[in-house]
DNA sequence: TATAAACCTTCCCATCATGGCAAGGTCAAG
DNA sequence: CTTGACCTTGCCATGATGGGAAGGTTTATA
């Protein structure tokens, strides 16, 4: 099949295709006389888990890691859970870090009347008058 | 001052504040005989507005608006807490897709035994044999 | 004063994953 | 044989940031 049977087959756009092949991410195509990429069913299994493990989040390189152990039939659970765990790590890193920025927002507009007064001590604290207002909230 | 020391003393990268005038955010500096941009006291303060503003997770549109609102000192506070307001909207809608993408690689990754045995439900999610895995708990 | 160090300028490139567009080749159906 | 759908490559753009090069300026020092 050509590449926008496997875009529609796999969810993956055929403009992402052709990224992932030039990446390396998957290998190149077989051509067909034309210089058409041509595409078998378990390239678009292939492609159809790339766009799940996109879709949760991991990064080009930790799929590239699944890809590898996905395909090799021997390798142990573990190493695939390893890599699931480091992500739900930097997952939570990351929900942390936007925990504290929105704890830190509210908190300065928790402070604001949000009235027709100018006065507004979320202004304050982002020009730095009362630079204690946002260094205890945001690491 | 030069654009070394705004720099240093707002914390925002000489290249950063090239690009904040470029972009619009700041008005274009004054410049020297020969070229060099030069900033007063004031521009150093602005400038740390705006990072303190960045380390908060404010777009670079809303701390248009943030600046435009500071620097009218008869704007009501409201104006300035709605905006807060709705970041922190964002936020939480941010910190709630990630929560999400994090639940389903957890519940994936409790799946697996992580021994030293190949048999993988996470691989097997990922690669859609069971796509009733992924589709309950990612959005 | 001459020279070197430190600083400034503009311009280009790269990131990361993605989309858009354009010019041109191919294929299938009418 | 024409038309339309599809494919190819290649370039540009995103957003915020850094890197680096080539070249001009200023300041400090020998």
């Amino acid at each position: 099949m050509n590449i926008g049977n496997a875009a529609e087959g796999s969810g993956v756009s055929a403009k992402m295709i052709r990224y992932y092949e030039e990446t390396g991410l998957i290998p190149q195509s077989r051509r067909s006389d034309s210089g058409y990429r041509k595409y078998a069913q378990t390239d678009v299994h292939t492609l159809r888990f790339i766009r799940r493990a996109r879709d949760l989040g991991f990064t080009t390189e930790r799929i590239k890691e699944l890809l590898g152990l996905w395909q090799d039939r021997t390798r142990p659970s573990r190493k695939v859970k390893a890599i699931a765990l480091n992500h739900v790590a930097e997952l939570d890193a990351d929900i942390a870090k936007l925990v504290s920025l929105r704890d830190a927002v509210t908190h300065l507009a928790g402070l604001c009347h949000g009235d027709e007064h100018p006065d507004c001590p979320i202004l304050d604290g982002l020009s730095g008058d009362t630079p204690a207002l946002l260094s205890r909230t945001v690491a």
